[in-house]
DNA sequence: GAGCGTGGAATGAACATTCACTCAGTTCCT
DNA sequence: AGGAACTGAGTGAATGTTCATTCCACGCTC
C-alpha cells in the first residue's frame, strides 16, 4: 500500500529517501507526538518536545513531515485507514458468514464487535480526532470527514442488507447507523465516564443488547408525546436560558 | 448567583467594578469569542480578532477577563451551568407531574426533550467543550469534567426511579445514563453527519423510540454469541491492526 | 588497510512571526 | 474635577520552519 497516506512535496533538499526508513521515523515521532498531544493538546506541544521524546532534533522532524500540521493529519489518517482496512476484510468473510447461513442480525453483531475492538484499539487516535479536526487546514479537515463518513457507509451496508432480509424494520437507517457508531466511539471519547468498566468487554456485552434495540426500533411509530395537555411546558427550555 | 464561575485575582489596577457593567462585558465579549473559536478554533484566534468582533480594544478586553484562557472556560462553563439549573427547574416540575399520576417512562421522556432542547441551544458551546477542554488547565479542567458527572447523575437518578417503580429493568443505570447523554450529545458534536435532518425534532422524534429501547434494553441478558463455532475469528480485530 | 570522495541523514542556532498581556496616557461621564 | 473605563503601541517570550554545517557509512583507488 505504500505510503500514499501522505502527498509529499519534498521542496527541502535533504529528505529521507529510503522508504523503510522513511516510514519508520514516521511512525516514531507519530507515536511520540500522539502522547503529547493528547496530554497537552495540539497547539501547546511544541515540535521541540516531539523532537526530544522521539529522540531527535528539531531538524530531524521536518525531515520525515513537512510541517506539524502533517503530523496531526498522519495520525488522523491512519486510524480511519486502519478501519477501513478492517472493514474490507470482513466484508470477503461476510460472504463465506452468509454461505453458512448466519442471520443479518449475527452479521451485524460480528461487524459491531470487530468495530468496537478497534476503536478501543485506536482509542487515542479517535479522542484526538474529536479533538483536533479543527486544527487541520480546510482542505485536509475534509479529506478526514469523507473518511469517516464512509465508515457511516459500512454501517448503513450492513442494516440496509438486514432490512433487505426483512430481519429489521428500514426506517431511518441513517440515523442508526450514526448513533450505533457514535455509541461504539463514545468508548473512547467519553472513557472517563465510562471508569467502572475497566476492559472493552465489559462495556461492549451489554452494549451489544442495547445496539440490537437500535437496529430492531422503528422509528416510524413515534411514542406518544407527554405533556402535551400543557402547552408552556414546551417553552421551559427556551425560559431556561434567556 | 452571581458570577461565581469566575474567580478574578484582579492584580490589574483598572478594572470594570459596576457588576451589572462587567456581566454584560463578559456576554458580549465571549459571543463574539465563542464565534471565532468555532470557526478557527482557539489557539487560531487573538485576543486582538476577539476584541475587534466584540468592539472593543485589547485592553479594554483584559478588564473583564484577566486572561484568554479564562474567555474558554467562561464559555464552557455557562453551558453547564444554564444545563443544571435546567434540571434543577425539572425537579421541581417531576413533583406535580407525578402528582398527577404520569408514568416515569413519560417522566423520562419529558426530561430526555428538554435536555435535547437545551443540546441543541448550547450546541455551539458543547462543540467547544468537546474540542477544547485540553485547553484549560488541569484545575479547571477537572471542575468541568465534574460538572459533566453531575449531568450524568441527574438520569441516573431518573433511570433509578423507574427502575424502582419496576417501569423498566434495573440493570446497568450507569451505561443507559451514558448512552443517552451521548446520543442527545451527538447532535451536536458530529452534526455534520446529521445534515438530513434539518431541524432538532426531526432527530429528536425517532431518537426518542430509541432512548425508549436503552431504557428498557436488559443488559443482563446478553444476546448470543456469534461465530462462537470459529474461535479464530475473534483473534481478527487484533490481526487487522498489525 | 589507509586515504579519499560522496551523499544521505542529523543537527541546532538563527530567523521571522505571532501573540498574550501591560501600562501610561486619553476619553468619557457625572 | 475626579474617577471609572478605554485605548493601542510596546514588550518579551515562544513557536514553526529553515539551512549552513557536521556527521557518518559506504565504496573506490592505490
Amino acid at each position: 500500500m505504500k505510503s500514499q497516506v501522505l502527498r509529499k512535496k519534498r521542496k527541502s533538499q535533504s529528505q529521507v529517501t529510503d522508504e523503510k526508513r522513511l516510514q519508520e521515523g514516521q511512525e516514531r515521532i507519530a507515536a511520540a507526538a500522539l502522547n503529547l498531544f493528547l496530554q497537552n493538546g495540539y497547539h501547546n506541544t511544541s515540535v521541540r518536545e516531539i523532537a526530544q521524546k522521539a529522540g531527535l532534533s528539531v531538524g530531524s522532524v521536518f525531515n520525515y513531515f513537512t510541517s506539524k500540521e502533517e503530523i496531526l493529519f498522519f495520525l488522523l489518517s491512519s486510524g480511519q485507514v486502519r478501519t477501513e482496512a478492517g472493514f474490507q476484510k470482513q466484508r470477503t468473510e461476510f460472504e463465506r458468514l452468509k454461505q453458512n447461513g448466519a442471520s443479518p442480525r449475527d452479521l451485524f453483531l460480528r461487524a459491531y464487535e470487530q468495530y468496537a475492538a478497534l476503536t478501543d484499539e485506536l482509542r487515542r487516535n479517535t479522542v484526538l480526532a474529536y479533538q483536533e479536526t479543527k486544527s487541520l487546514t480546510l482542505a485536509e479537515r475534509k479529506r478526514f470527514l469523507e473518511g469517516e463518513e464512509r465508515i457511516q457507509h459500512f454501517f448503513e451496508e450492513i442494516i440496509t442488507y438486514g432490512a433487505a432480509q426483512g430481519a429489521f424494520p428500514a426506517g431511518n437507517i441513517q440515523l442508526k447507523a450514526h448513533c450505533l457508531l457514535v455509541l461504539a466511539q463514545s468508548w473512547a471519547v467519553r472513557h472517563w465516564a465510562l471508569s467502572s468498566f475497566t476492559k472493552l468487554d465489559e462495556y461492549l456485552e451489554p452494549l451489544k443488547s442495547i445496539a440490537l434495540g437500535i437496529l430492531e426500533s422503528d422509528s416510524q411509530q413515534t411514542p406518544a408525546l407527554v405533556a402535551a395537555q400543557d402547552g408552556k411546558d414546551f417553552a421551559l427550555s427556551r425560559e431556561i436560558t434567556s
